[in-house]
RNA sequence: GCCGGGGUGGCGGAAUCGGUAGACGCAGCGGAUUCAAAAUCCGCCGCCAGUGAUGGUGUGGGGGUUCGAGUCCCCCCCCCGGCACCA
């Protein structure tokens, strides 16, 4: 029996008083720990996370999608019988905080955890069913000591290593960039021109776990498509050719350039006999030595350098070269290719130098046509798919003269041309010709032999080429986990010993903007080498903060555990069954996290999801939160911001916003439409406002409502309000069935079972339509789509307000659709469903109660109503018998007073019939 | 340029297998209640024509498949997000 009877009733109050019954709500979690998880047998388990935020003063509108999502799933699954997980901690390192502290002289620690104690009680305040107690900063030693412990496991196993490297060095924030921190060749947080700097720092070997990367997101049914995608063009896995054009070209003291080989990378080696000239980049040696004695050249190649790196621009540039007068031998022909400079040719890829082949690569062919270089086909695709499908489409015109003239042309259009391009040409499936010995040969084929001769050479090989590059965890910063090394004069770079772990980070530091403040604290520099003894200095570089956000899913999972970096405990959470956070962290925390698990398993910590050890089986980006943006040009030419409730919005006659004026001055301000919620434009929404005006329930419900969680959500107050108008109606609903509907029910305690069979057809149609709603709703959450089982609720509440209350039989109706609709709302709205849930004596706690299900004996119906249509147009409807086969179905429709009208007499051709749905009538 | 995701009323958004397009909400309009207002309740609400019954039309545009298309296929336009000039 799902359906929970109520015993007795107390008096309840009238009015809606969300601050009251969210905080008695919230002292009954608190006082029965309902959130406290623990390992139970015989439970399927369900680990829900969300990222864990920035401790940066408040929460924003953000944090609170982002986190209600996940309280809904949560709590849907406790419901649902599931062991449940949800924890919450604080991505506590980073550059914000030694911001502030230069601004305001505070430490970064106090800065940190002042943050923290003020968001958790807003987080508090919005009732996430939260298990407090494995709450988890990373900037307390207990966590990052083991950062600091696996990072030296990685050194053991090579996994991480010291090497000087030209880096990304953001001159704004004095600190190393990894490539992906690099956006269009600006800092991702600061937007400053990025210089390239040589350093010595640490790396991590990701790069070492590339395939797998790669290949294990096949096994992430979970994940988003998109996300997968934007993981793998980042790994950009390519299967190629590299070898050497040999040359002799000697600097002015007579040194051969590269021991005489210019040294390409290609994916398509089967066209190798096509080369008709090398391209380097810009930054390339052959281009310096080139420049040396050639101003022009070495103009060009400033100007290169410069470039934009934009890719739109870079996408549509025109393509731009120089001769370096320079050429190299082709390593199969023996043929001279001069080397050009090409403004298309990437330093950072590859080898930095390409073959040219300009009958076959759109690029080559634009620089070809322009610097009128000559163009040699090798590829012949002759009979491609392209002509396939042409030849395909002309066929019907076959045998008459003009249909032979239109394949001819077709046939034409797709013939080798040097003088226009075709994006055919760079097909892989012709085969070669005007290539000696590979003639005839497809592309495997020929790029097998191609590979042979040029290793029998040894000028080259078959080569897999990787885009993503080794992480560098070095950061020149304070407020950060510190590297556990020691330098020493004698015995070079030494690993903290274990036993000395965690190297502790001073708290007391207040940066001044004026370089790392360890440097001037000799307490924290100065020690003994492990080794030999004798003074020695510490490393004072900190760990990219992607370090401590990349395995803390796990560090969740084991609360208990102080004396290793994970338990036991972990393997039993995780993988993370849903975790759910912003797309931006698409690329980089989440390849980072699913590098960090892979190490962690191979270093022998945990043993989940062998043998990928993947940390989240599924993923759901929840999309931003919009809202309107007005501005004014000021005098100097600037644009100031202001705050969508310090406007007025006007409203043409048909309701669009036509144009807003400032509140302050009644004078006229822009519209700039709908963006991203920001500080800098004035147009964010405190949440904190929001809980206070209308309470937590009113703000969860709006989120839920007012769109799918993976599209964008727009802000709107008049949103807010009808989301909270809803709950006030569900108190009152709630207040009347105590007063008016309760007493109606036989005595308190009561059995009472409701068969659909004994129901008045009112009331039979009310409890289906329950039912059916219910259906719908737990359709909907199975799909995430939370705004339609918000709806639901609604349409539950409408059919309960217009339903009989002047029978015993009514008021068990209602009390079973109450039933249903307080705990569908339950996981949205909590306190309010948690309160009258208890008042209304459904039973103590929301959270016990059953997950229901619907029934299929209050679903059925004698009676069904199809849709009619005559000649494909709706006419309206036919009432048939549930039992009514197709025939008799078709017998009835025809006979219907409707058909009869709108056939006007004309025999009907067809009839279609779609059982429980409709009957077209052709004539 | 390439790869994703989209385009549905005044607005946010529904429509599960191809089966009554516009659920639910917001805004708007009309009414009830009120001394009045707020709050609440009732009704209307894609567009065009019509007093109305009703008819026509309608999911970015154009074709197609089908008894029937927002949904499937082809072509085109526009918007959003991502990116790799990746050899």
């Amino acid at each position: 029996m799902i359906w929970t009877q109520r015993i007795g009733c107390r008096n309840m109050q009238d009015k809606y008083n969300p601050t009251q019954i969210e905080q008695a709500a919230q002292a009954h979690w608190n006082k029965a720990q309902s959130f406290k998880a623990e390992r139970v047998a015989g439970k399927p388990k369900y680990y829900c996370l969300s990222m864990f935020p920035y401790p940066s003063g408040k929460l924003h509108m953000g944090h609170v999608r982002n986190y209600t999502i996940g309280d809904v799933l949560t709590r849907w699954h406790k419901m649902r019988g599931y062991n449940v997980l949800q924890p919450m901690g604080w991505d506590a390192f980073g550059l914000p905080a030694e911001n502030a502290a230069i601004k305001n002289g505070v430490p970064p620690a106090k800065w940190t955890w002042d943050n923290i104690a003020y968001m958790k009680k807003q987080l508090q305040s919005l009732g996430f069913a939260i298990d407090w107690e494995r709450e988890l900063a990373t900037c307390s030693p207990s966590y990052y000591k083991w950062n600091q412990w696996l990072f030296l496991r990685m050194l053991d196993k090579g996994i991480a290593y010291k090497k000087t490297q030209v880096v990304n060095w953001d001159p704004v924030d004095q600190t190393v960039l990894a490539n992906e921190q690099v956006i269009d060749g600006c800092g991702w947080r600061t937007g400053a021109l990025v210089e390239k700097r040589e350093i010595p720092g640490y790396y991590f070997n990701i790069t070492g776990y590339a395939d797998e990367l790669l290949s294990a997101l096949d096994h992430l049914p979970g994940w988003p498509e998109r996300v997968k995608t934007m993981q793998a063009n980042w790994i950009g896995k390519s299967y190629g050719v590299r070898f050497a054009f040999t040359h002799d070209i000697r600097d002015e003291q007579g040194t051969l350039l590269d021991d005489g080989k210019l040294w390409v990378f290609t994916t398509r080696a089967d066209t190798i006999m096509g080369v008709t000239f090398c391209a380097v980049a810009a930054e390339h040696p052959l281009a310096t030595l080139a420049a040396r004695n050639n101003p022009a050249l070495a103009a060009f190649i400033e100007k290169c350098k410069q470039g934009s790196v934009m890719e739109a621009d870079v996408a549509t540039m025109e393509k731009e070269g120089m001769p370096t007068g320079l050429s190299v031998t082709h390593p199969l022909t023996g043929e001279a290719v001069p080397v050009w400079v090409g403004n298309y040719v990437l330093m950072s890829y590859g080898e930095g130098a390409v073959m040219a082949v300009p009958a076959h690569d759109e690029r080559d062919f634009g620089f070809a046509k322009k610097y009128d270089l000559p163009i040699k086909q090798v590829i012949d695709a002759g009979v491609s798919l392209e002509f396939s499908s042409k030849l395909a489409e002309e066929s019907r015109w076959l045998g008459n003269e003009k249909g032979r003239a239109e394949i001819a042309e077709a046939f034409e259009s797709i013939k080798f041309s040097a003088e226009h391009w075709d994006a055919w040409y760079a097909e892989k499936d012709g085969v070669c010709v005007n290539s000696g010995k590979y003639d005839g040969l497809n592309y495997e084929q020929a790029v097998d032999a191609i590979a042979a001769d040029l290793k029998a050479k040894q000028h080259g090989d078959k080569k897999v080429q990787w885009r993503l590059r080794d992480w560098g965890v070095s950061r020149q910063r304070y407020w950060g986990c510190p590297i556990p090394i020691i330098h020493c004069e004698q015995c070079g770079d030494v690993p903290v010993p274990d036993d000395q772990l965690p190297v502790v980070l001073p708290e007391d530091c207040v940066p001044d903007g004026s370089g790392n403040p360890l440097l001037k604290r000799d307490d924290f520099l100065k020690c003994a080498c492990p080794k030999c003894g004798q003074p020695a200095r510490r490393e004072t570089d900190t760990m990219d903060t992607f370090v401590d956000s990349s395995w803390y899913y796990a560090r969740y999972a084991s609360r208990r555990s102080n004396d290793a970096m994970v338990d036991d405990e972990t393997n039993y959470w995780m993988p993370v069954d849903q975790y759910i956070g912003g797309i931006e962290h698409a690329i980089l925390h989440l390849l980072y996290s699913r590098f960090w698990s892979k190490v962690m398993r191979d270093v022998g910590l945990v043993s989940y999801d062998a043998p990928r050890a993947e940390p989240f089986a599924h993923l759901l980006t929840q999309g931003m939160v919009l809202n309107h943006i007005f501005s004014r040009r000021t005098d100097k030419g600037g644009i100031e911001y202001y705050a969508p409730d310090s406007v007025d919005m006007q409203h043409d006659a048909q309701g669009r916003i036509s144009g807003a004026t400032l509140r302050d001055d009644g004078k006229p301000v822009d519209y700039q439409g709908i963006g991203t919620m920001s500080k800098s434009k004035l147009n964010g929404v405190d949440p904190q406002a929001l809980i206070e005006q209308y309470g937590a329930d009113t703000a969860r419900f709006f989120m839920m409502f007012a769109s799918p969680p993976e599209q964008t959500l727009e802000w709107s107050d008049a949103g807010v309000d009808g989301a909270y108008r809803f709950l006030r109606r569900v108190w009152a609903f709630g207040h009347l069935f105590q007063t008016e509907l309760s007493g109606l029910i036989g005595k308190a305690g009561a059995a009472r079972e409701l068969t659909s069979a004994k129901l008045p057809s009112e009331l039979a149609g009310l409890r289906r339509e329950m039912h059916l709603l219910l259906k719908q709703a737990n359709y909907d959450l199975g799909k995430q789509q939370f705004n339609t089982v918000a709806s639901s609720c609604m349409k539950m509440l409408n059919a309960l307000e217009k339903a009989p209350r002047d029978s015993a039989l009514a008021a068990e109706v209602i009390e079973e659709g109450l039933s249903i609709l307080l705990r569908v709302l339950s996981p949205i709205t909590p306190h309010i469903a948690h309160a009258l849930w208890a008042e209304l004596n459904f039973g103590e706690d929301i959270l016990q109660a059953a997950w229901p299900e619907p029934l299929e004996a209050a679903l059925v119906q004698d009676e069904l109503e199809l849709v009619l249509q005559i000649a494909g147009k709706t006419r309206g409807s036919v009432r048939v018998p549930a039992s009514a086969d197709k025939a008799a179905i078709e017998q009835l429709a025809l006979a219907s007073e409707t058909a009869q009208r709108y056939m006007e007499g004309k025999p009907a051709k067809k009839v279609v019939v779609v059982p429980g749905r409709l009957v077209n009538i052709v004539v």
